[in-house]
Formats: C-alpha cells, structure tokens, sequence
DNA sequence: GTGAATGTTAACAG
DNA sequence: CCTGTTAACATTCA
C-alpha cells in the first residue's frame, strides 16, 4: 500500500479531521492512548512513508509498513491499531505502527529528504550520496534517510525513465545521469500521485512488474538485486552501467 | 497450500 | 565495535 505518493492521499482523506478534537482514542497500539483524548489535531503532515498527527506537544507517527491499511469513517471487523473518534467521524488504522513523538518534529524530521515535499532538494541528497560512492544506487533510492516516500515502484520506474542501470555504483553515475535521475524521482512521484488518486496507477507502470520493455521489446530482467535484495525490473538493453 | 508483495528493524553471527 | 545476514512482523491475493 504505501509509498509516499500514498501517504499524501491518506492525508488528504483525513483533512476533514484537521483541527478536530479527538473525544476518544481506542486500539492496540502500545502507547499512552488517553493522552489523545480531548486534544485537538493542530495539523496532519507526512514525511514520506509517514503519516504523522501533529497535537499541541507530541505527534503520533503512522507507518503503514508493508500491509497497513486505514478507514474512514467507517471500521474494520479486526480491532484497528489506533481508532480516533471525532464529531464529525472516525479514522481508523490497521496492521501498522504507531509512535508518539515528543517535542518538535523538525529535530526529528529532515523535510528536504522528502521526494513528495516542496522542500525536496537535490543538492543535499547529492551531499548525503557523497560518502556512499560504492553503494548501488537501486539501493540508495531506497535509504529513506535521502530519499524519503520512495519505495519500490518509485525506485525501479525512475532507474527505467533515467535509463540508468540499477547496479550502477553512486560513485560511478555522471553528475548529468544523477541530475535526470532526480527529476524522474520527483516527476513520477507526482504522477504517481495523481495515477494512484484515479485508481489507474497500474495502467501507467513501465517498469515495475513488466515483462517486456516498452522502449525496444526486449524482454525486461527481474531480480532481487543489491543488499535489500528487493525485487529490481530493468532492461539490459537501454538502461546504462555504470561502474 | 505456496509464494510473493508498494517495508522496516531487532537479533544474531562473525 | 562494526558489518552483514537472517528472522520476524503482518495481510491479501494469485
């Protein structure tokens, strides 16, 4: 389910909250839920894969992991993680992890990681990128300490619209190759944004779970590459090396 | 029944 | 102590 294109809708399905009060938190989350009750939500924000419910002192942090799931306004017929009651509905979330965060977020959060944010900057995650030059770079895209909201389909459609390989070393991809890379990250990022929102996401994959490449009919590899050994789609034939 | 999937981290081995 | 590997968690679908 989650990408950070993914979270940006889940905010958004939950505005209507924003500014409520929580009259009640229930669930199994193993955190202090009676702090949530009567606190009004002062903002919903994501980083990335995070879905964050920021109240006056503390933020609850959301991680949808692999398989969490969240309703609206209505329930689940397993126990929701955390369940937030409010006059106006409910939100209610499952299978996922759930965190309070002390304090201000901005000692806990580097908001220019975020490939889905406007504060997204290339620049710095070509300074964090500097230390790994032996590092592939299919496993750079998903260290979400630089790049955060990027995940699989994210990764493996951007190596595929920048024509870079995903073996090639950090260290080893021109400047020019890294900087068209940057601006597949974050273009796709906003179609897959938009795709996800009209449920039509899957029409538009060119990479990711293909079998054929759409650019010269060869049939595309599938492997489970790099040390997160996560499951890589790319062609041999117009995704260049570099090593 | 089996395997895989948009993810992360604790535990363990060396 | 650092690094790399494995296990674990949790759900749904083909």
């Amino acid at each position: 389910m989650p990408e950070g294109p993914s979270i940006v809708l889940l905010k958004e399905a939950a505005m209507p909250f924003e500014h409520h009060k929580v009259l009640k938190a229930t669930g199994t989350a193993d955190i202090a839920l009676k702090r949530l009750d009567n606190q009004t939500v002062k903002a919903f924000k994501t980083w990335g894969k995070h879905f964050l419910i920021c109240f006056k002192d503390f933020t609850i942090q959301i991680h949808l992991m692999m398989f969490g799931t969240y309703r609206v306004n209505e329930a689940k017929q397993v126990k929701p993680k955390l369940g937030l009651k409010f006059k106006n509905g409910e939100l209610n979330f499952y299978t996922c992890k759930v965190n309070l965060i002390e304090g201000d977020l901005d000692e806990v959060y580097d908001w220019s990681a975020d490939v889905m944010s406007h504060s997204w900057s290339g620049a710095k995650a070509k300074a964090k990128l500097k230390d790994k030059p032996k590092l592939m770079i299919c496993d750079a895209l998903l260290d979400q300490q630089i790049f955060s909201g990027v995940g699989n389909i994210i990764k493996n459609e951007a190596l595929f619209n920048a024509k870079i390989h995903p073996q090639s070393l950090v260290g080893d991809i021109p400047i020019k190759q890294m900087n068209g890379l940057f601006k597949e990250l974050v273009s796709f990022s906003k179609h897959f944004l938009k795709w996800k929102r009209s449920n039509v996401l899957d029409d538009h994959l060119e990479a990711y779970g293909q079998k054929v490449c759409p650019r010269d009919d060869v049939p595309f590899k599938k492997q489970y590459i790099g040390k997160g050994k996560r499951a890589t789609y790319y062609c041999d034939h117009c995704q260049e090396l570099y090593k």
